[in-house]
DNA sequence: TGCTTTTTAAATGTCAGACTTTTAAATGTC
DNA sequence: GACATTTAAAAGTCTGACATTTAAAAAGCA
């Protein structure tokens, strides 16, 4: 494990790329303690500091874990489908709200890739899905939810759909993609007749997804986006016009 | 912009969770410079170091970069798709490289998206997405071609596919998916019949997106993916044998 | 004046060394 | 053998210093 020297970046990220390299070409292994910071300074001919800089580059992405103590130390990390699902909700988020993405364009990527799940959903769905997915239209269905509270009904929903595929790839895939679409589905106001439809459309799905009907899933997904692109286009209408005055 | 006094981690780690979530929530607007080290050691109540590995923990997340001299500091940082992308292969492939993820399993979620995006190829494509995937065929087509080449052409290929939807989110998403799922194809040996027989179906595939035909893009899709499981299975199935003397 | 060069100050990058805290193994004691 | 104590290794943190980079400000000059 060298760095490389005709290299211009600082030498935290130097090593830190280093490091990264062999756990991903499988140098190193899962569970395998790197050598001590100060072992590891004296390898790079770095100072303690610059190391752990580089410890906490790898530390922020899951792919080492430190332990204190004795026989402590880094170890390489075998990164969860949580952690990858936790890093990718960030990353996605950021991603939209920073890069001016219309709501047209997340909206269509989400419900496309929901759509891709139908056929796995309709195939591998079990009575747990479906309870939560009926207790999640209940919720729905009470008067008086807030804005906030029906969004994150309306990602339990679509979260226990995407589970219901019992592919942990695509559920990771899919459940980042939903939830990263949040923040502009909280832009939306959810008046009493849009959330009407919205859970006809989500008791369809359901129903559907009972009787293992991947087509009739992936229809109603599709009135679902066409239907939340037309709120959402209202609601950017309505700023406009707001901020013509 | 506090830190949390009854978080057990790391203060590097406290910091840079409250610096993210600043940033997250809009406390903290793209190319805002933070405070100098200095003046965020002096708020937080640590050290410079400290600073400094929270720092790094936030560039390693693409969430902010720095810059030096005189007025330059650390500013948070506009995510490109091209970083989000990066990252988004990097945690993909070791999750699946590290968590036994079954063939199979990796092969379904890809395709499955990959598929979620065909009428969106379907219509937006343009002369330039057909030319990468005939060219990419025609590479295909020359015997000789190591197993490598053949790989980084099939990646070449689908992600002309998903580039052609003309929607960044679906691309960045379906790329990262694709790729990702690389050093697993890379196990595969593709003998001179299969190549003929997926390069049958890469012509399907391209000529369906040409004539604006979705259906039949999911159609080939469904059957490289059948296909490309047997593959698998079969390498699989011959490690197994051969463990076994 | 207007352009070029030099200076300067503010940042980050890096280092050395010390001290604190945590942790598990080794040792001692009953 | 079970429990308490010691010990050493390692991460976590702090202080203070110096090096390097960079852009603005100042100085010099035609």
């Amino acid at each position: 494990m060298k760095i490389n020297p005709n290299d211009a970046a600082d030498l935290s990220a130097q090593i830190a790329e280093a490091i990264r390299d062999a756990i991903i070409n499988g140098q190193l292994i899962v569970d395998e303690r790197l050598p001590s910071e100060a072992e590891l300074a004296e390898q790079f001919d770095v100072s303690r500091p610059t190391v752990r800089e580089a410890l906490k580059r790898l530390a922020a992405q899951s792919l080492i874990r430190t332990q204190r103590g004795a026989f402590g130390g880094a170890f390489v990390n075998r990164i969860s489908f949580e952690e990858a699902h936790g890093q990718q909700i960030t990353t996605s988020t950021l991603l939209l709200s920073m890069n001016a993405v219309s709501f047209d364009v997340a909206c269509d990527a989400r419900f496309a890739m929901e759509r891709a799940c139908a056929p796995f959903a309709a195939e591998h769905r079990n009575a747990d899905h479906l309870a939560t997915m009926r207790a999640e239209i209940h919720r729905q269905s009470q008067p008086g939810l807030s804005d906030e509270s029906w969004c994150a009904s309306d990602v339990a929903f679509h979260r226990a759909l995407v589970d219901a595929t019992d592919n942990p790839v695509l559920s990771y895939q899919l459940a980042g993609a939903v939830e990263a679409m949040q923040p502009l589905m909280n832009m939306i106001t959810f008046t009493a007749r849009s959330r009407k439809r919205i859970i006809k459309l989500h008791t369809d799905i359901t129903d559907a997804l009972e009787a293992h009907d991947s087509a009739s899933i992936e229809k109603s997904l599709i009135d679902l986006s066409t239907y939340t692109k037309t709120l959402g286009d209202d609601v950017i209408a309505a700023k406009q016009k707001a901020n013509q005055n």
